[in-house]
RNA sequence: GCGGACGUGGCGGAACUGGUAGACGCAAGGGACUUAAAAUCCCUCGAUCCUAGAUCGUGUGGGUUCGAGUCCCACCGUCCGCACCA
């Protein structure tokens, strides 16, 4: 046995033997109870990140767990792969996606195996394989013919980078995703997938996600954005102007306030403002501008509300006398509700700004604390109190005041009571190549037909060129012709592609018979769904998360499942981060190449190439434009993948950022040598020792007995919240109470009790390492002398009677300060407990003769004496 | 603006339903071993009072309680998400 331990040997060694036992190869009529744990699965970018090693661990170290804990664990992994950046390196390397995707593929399959996962790679796929898009393809006809889908007009959000258009999810802050570039309105023919008939589902069952994080479930609910309040008509008085329209219909969640209503504002969009328009000039040019305005101005907070009088004129429902002015407004959206509003100013400041602007009057109706004479200062009153000066609401709450008036809207026949939602239909055509083919046809006498499913899959030509942007399926010279599946005529292939969100909103489900001839073998997911942990990062809250959600719920609509939710459990991991560096120019540096000495308490950063001065600058989130990436590769190199788990384990709490440091990583690595060190040391013994523990031997080494079953405990319990921070303290304080009582033990005179306690000790380390660092365990287990694997090792049982000890040492306070202990027996009364505690020098000290007003005796806890 | 999370040593962070604040790791200092270095092992490590013993100490100010990092109220600060949503 060597002084130190060769990673280099032991990984690989250790990979391949769990390879040829197929120790991780998944059977899924096996008895044992499941356990599904999946992190998200990869883009084939390139090569793997820290990020990903970090992801890849947790659920590494769960499943290993789980597998020891008796389940029959799936963990699967496979490749997100269609997407733009294959494109791109298309275009840029004039290489073909699918082969740059595929190589990439390799390169990372090859770096996660390096990293030890316990994963069953006879699942793996990729998702621009045609065995798996086939079924995607089939779905989407069933979704079709189930009305799950559909196509519309509508205006879409162009990107005129990437030339192709995105979902309302994937705009941020007016601009691409991906591109970053400004998003244009353009009007095109797309598939859309009917989510917003799920809102009020996928909202509610949002309820019954216990085990996610309570922040993605809010930013879900924000997202689903329902709004509860009234729809209604208000009567055109002045009908010159326009023909066709009897009146404006709005939305609104106050109609309690319809008494201080003094104006009306629709959008610029509105069909009113278009028929408007065509008289109008100046209303037109403000139109223009406006529409201008909403794509192009940067900063939506800083553009002021702006209003344009149209001439019309509204009636008041309950007094047709009262006349108010109708507006076109630039912050009236056509997308949400009707595309027009009533503006009370005194109680929503939107509204107060506009009126104060255009000088339109501001009546109060909502009185906080119910004072009739109450009026709005300088600013508006939003929220809950009695109406006032609005006749037959008077005195009536809010909320009672919103149901009278709805009641009063229904008898008159104008209005209704009505719940909006902010979430709107799925759009999942991409004018894109590298995606899974939309699998419909375009006939000059059918119209829009499906492909027969006997031809799926539509696969993609391989013949195709990036020499111009934008989609090269449209020019290819013969793809898109086809005869039509239903009368035979010359016909058109769509040349859309699905948004590459839908692969990925079902992956899941295939992974559980990934060889399966229909889209889910029925038997296999419902068994193994839901997944039971779901690990990934916090920037799929969203998207990918709410996408898949629904997506579950329409295959199970079609008969593909037979559950709604696919996450029973979601982790969202925190980012991998580094400190970094800059030259006196200002251009970054990356940490290979500088040297970092210290002095004087400061550090201070140098050019390994030429001694540079450094600026150190911030720890931030491992990107390749600053430079401060580590490369996984070159950690697994020099100081092995266990090394590198462990360093992801330690310290931070999993779902915080984690700082990538040289000292935390040399930590970790003295980690791996000590437990190395300590196999070292009882090996040659124990051929010889004991193995069974005798209870009825003189037992010196009860104590670590003890430790190890409450290690045991703690671990198991930490693993299982996912709180790897704390079973990673729980091991190192294990570790070296071992390690230190066996460098001072003589091993050779140890008796049979003793013998075996060592045995048992070290067995358990091992067993409950093996999650986190499983090449060591399993090399320190073959070392003293297993013939099986550590990694096959069913996690230790644990003793309740060693939990706890028989005597126990209690603080005593007096009036809650800490003065001194009482070590005394577990089972002793409480009478027992206060005679000796205040028996105690300390204690009597302190007291000195005062009278003792009260003893607090928490069992096992603490004794507080008041005096 | 709305919503969420958080604030503890030099640093990352522990502390179960209120019960010994600072586990564990990193960094630092001292010592042992060594010709020397590395590695390893042992010790110290919140602040203040020269020591003992004590006092103070979990962003700030109040409160509840025998007892508050933990609960309540007000405030300050940091991070994240959403944002003209009627």
């Amino acid at each position: 046995m060597n002084d130190r331990y060769n990673h280099r040997e032991a990984e690989s060694k250790w990979q391949k033997r769990w390879d040829e036992d197929q120790l991780f190869v998944v059977d899924n009529d096996d008895p044992k109870p499941k356990y599904y744990v999946l992190e998200m699965f990869p883009y084939p970018s390139g090569r793997i990140h820290m990020g990903h090693v970090r992801n890849y661990t947790m659920g590494d170290v769960l499943a290993r767990y789980k597998r020891a804990k008796g389940f029959n664990v799936l963990h699967p992994m496979g490749w997100d792969a269609f997407g733009m950046p294959a494109e791109n390196a298309a275009m840029k390397h004039n290489v073909h996606p699918g082969e740059w995707t595929y190589e990439n593929i390799a390169t990372m399959r090859t770096q996660l195996k390096a990293m030890g996962l316990a994963i069953d790679w006879t699942r793996e796929f990729a998702t621009c394989d045609p065995e798996y898009y086939v079924h995607e393809q089939h779905m989407f006809l069933d979704f079709w013919e189930a009305g799950l889908a559909y196509r519309k007009k509508s205006k879409v959000n162009w990107d005129p980078v990437d030339h192709t258009v995105l979902a309302n999810e994937q705009v941020i802050e007016g601009r691409g995703w991906r591109s970053g570039a400004l998003v244009e309105q353009k009007e095109l023919t797309q598939w859309f997938l009917n989510i917003s008939d799920h809102s009020e589902d996928l909202l509610s069952s949002l309820e019954g996600l216990e085990n996610w994080p309570e922040k993605v479930r809010v930013m879900q609910r924000n997202w689903i954005g329902k709004s509860e309040g009234a729809q209604f008509k208000f009567k055109i008085s002045s009908n010159e102007l326009i023909t066709g329209y009897e009146d404006i219909e709005v939305f609104t969640t106050r109609p309690d306030t319809i008494f201080g209503a003094s104006f009306c504002a629709i959008a610029v969009d509105h069909p009113i403002a278009l028929e408007l328009a065509k008289n109008n000039a100046d209303l037109e040019a403000f139109a223009q501008e406006c529409r201008r305005l909403g794509t192009s101005e940067e900063d939506i907070e800083k553009a002021e509300k702006q209003g344009f009088d149209t001439g019309l004129r509204i009636q008041h429902p309950f007094d047709d006398k009262r006349e108010m002015p109708v507006y076109l407004a630039n912050f009236v959206l056509m997308g949400y509700g009707t595309g027009a509003v009533f503006g009370c100013p005194a109680h929503d400041q939107r509204d107060f700004d506009f009126a104060t602007k255009y000088n339109l009057p501001i009546k109060t109706v909502v009185s906080p604390d119910g004072d009739v004479n109450f009026t709005v200062g300088d600013a508006a009153v939003p929220g809950q109190g009695k109406l006032i000066n609005s006749e037959f609401l008077d005195g009536l709450s809010v909320e009672k005041a919103k149901a009278e008036i709805i009641k009063r809207f229904i008898d008159m026949g104008i209005g209704e009571r009505r719940i909006n939602y902010r979430l709107r239909d799925w759009g999942v055509s991409r004018q894109r190549y590298w995606g899974c083919p939309i699998p419909v046809i375009h006939c000059p006498n059918c119209g829009v037909v499906p492909e027969k499913k006997e031809n799926l899959p539509v696969t993609l030509p391989k013949d195709i060129d990036f020499d111009e942007p934008g989609n090269p399926l449209v020019r290819h010279p013969s793809w898109k012709h086809v005869c039509c599946p239903q009368c035979g005529a010359d016909a058109e292939r769509e040349t859309d592609t699905f948004d590459t969100f839908i692969d990925s909103s079902w992956y899941f489900a295939r992974f559980c018979a990934p060889k399966a001839e229909t889209p889910t073998d029925r038997k296999a997911v419902d068994s193994w769904l839901p997944v039971d942990q779901y690990i990934g990062g916090i920037e799929h809250a969203i998207l990918h998360l709410l996408y898949s959600r629904f997506f579950v719920r329409a295959m199970h609509k079609t008969g593909h499942i037979g559950i709604d939710e696919p996450f029973k459990g979601l982790f969202t991991q925190g980012m991998v981060t580094h400190e970094t560096y800059k030259t006196t120019s200002g251009d970054w540096v990356s940490p290979a190449d500088i040297n970092i000495e210290e002095s004087d308490g400061k550090r201070v950063a140098t050019l390994k190439s030429n001694g540079d001065m450094l600026e150190i600058g911030g720890i931030e989130k491992m990107s390749k434009s600053k430079l401060n990436v580590v490369d996984p590769d070159d950690i697994i190199e020099a100081y092995g993948a266990d090394t590198a788990r462990w360093f992801m384990l330690s310290d931070s709490p999993p779902d915080r950022d984690v700082v990538w440091t040289e000292a935390g990583v040399e930590g970790a690595w003295r980690f791996v040598q000590r437990i190395w060190r300590i196999i070292n040391v009882a090996k040659p013994h124990m051929a010889s020792f004991e193995k069974e523990i005798t209870p009825s031997q003189q037992a010196e080494f009860i104590d670590l007995h003890k430790l190890a079953h409450r290690t045991t405990h703690f671990v198991g319990l930490e693993v299982e919240k996912l709180h790897f921070n704390r079973a990673v303290a729980y091991l190192y304080e294990y570790s070296n109470a071992l390690g230190t009582l066996l460098n001072k033990s003589d091993l050779s005179s140890l008796n049979k009790a003793n013998q075996a306690i060592i045995c048992d000790a070290i067995d358990r380390l091992l067993i409950m390492i093996a999650p986190m660092v499983p090449h060591l365990a399993e090399e320190c287990w073959k070392e003293i002398g297993h013939t099986s694997l550590v990694t096959n090792e069913a996690w230790p049982n644990v003793d309740d009677k060693l939990l706890t000890d028989d005597e126990i040492t209690l603080p005593i306070q007096i009036n809650g300060k800490k003065r001194g202990e009482l070590t005394i027996s577990k089972d002793a009364s409480k009478e027992e407990v206060e005679k000796q505690a205040l028996q105690v020098e300390e204690i009597q000290r302190f007291i000195d003769g005062k009278p003792v007003k009260k003893i607090i005796v928490v069992p096992g806890r603490i004794i507080n004496v008041v005096i």
